[in-house]
DNA sequence: GACTTATATAACTGAATCGTTATATACTAA
DNA sequence: TTAGTATATAACGATTCAGTTATATAAGTC
């Protein structure tokens, strides 16, 4: 686990709010360990590539995750140098690895070779 | 710190839900050791009865608080048997005590005497 | 250059959220 | 019973949110 760094009410709102949605929580589970591509996370969530890349924004507007662009694609993954990333990280460590939403998710990874 | 018990992916957006708004977490970090009345609340937090009663209402229909009926007065506590509290703890020990809001609430949480 | 692919942004819609005021309920006290 | 106090609920309005479709931007390929 990581070390404890206190921060104000009103920055842990601010990852609160941005964890707070289904989805951007699974995102942020799923770019924990792995970089995924946009095309990746619009595989896997069966979801239009424009609300993707809005829950992308918002994560990266609380500074959660970071962009790298190589190419044509843009790659996502945990900003670990964000302050919130340490409470961000203990949070997910709540969601068991066996989480059936999580695993479904984890199926559909496997067969994207876009990127 | 507490034990670690994993949930559900929804079960943890329960949780972040309640807590993702500032007056909700703040509620919450003032009854993890205290037991406080509705009309404490409403001092504390500059807002009208009615809005701390469905802040109120919205954690504890999320598990996060149990409500005690004493006299004319409800008491709220933070529930230490929900499957939420060990998040709930870890999320709210992120929370400095310096905290300035937290600060000007438990100044306004003193002068109170009306239960 | 023209065409394709990946992603972002804009504009819109329906639903949810957070506050308000007004009213209902429940307990206390006289 | 009547009045007063504490709290909850209802109804409403403004704002935010999460999705959609349509369009713009940016990089890669021919």
């Amino acid at each position: 686990m990581e070390t404890l760094i206190r921060q104000s009410a009103s920055d842990v709102t601010v990852c609160l709010k941005a964890v707070s949605d289904p989805t951007r929580l699974l995102m942020m589970k799923l770019v924990e360990t792995n970089e995924l591509c946009v095309c990746q996370f619009v595989e896997m969530f069966d979801m239009s590539q424009p609300a993707i890349s809005q829950h992308l924004r918002k994560l990266k507007s609380a500074g959660l995750v970071k962009e790298n662009r190589r190419g044509q694609w843009r790659f996502y993954s945990m900003n670990q140098e964000s302050v919130h990333a340490p409470l961000l990280q203990n949070i997910l460590s709540y969601i068991e690895d066996a989480d059936p939403q999580l695993l479904a998710l984890r199926a559909k990874e496997m067969p994207v070779d876009c990127c």
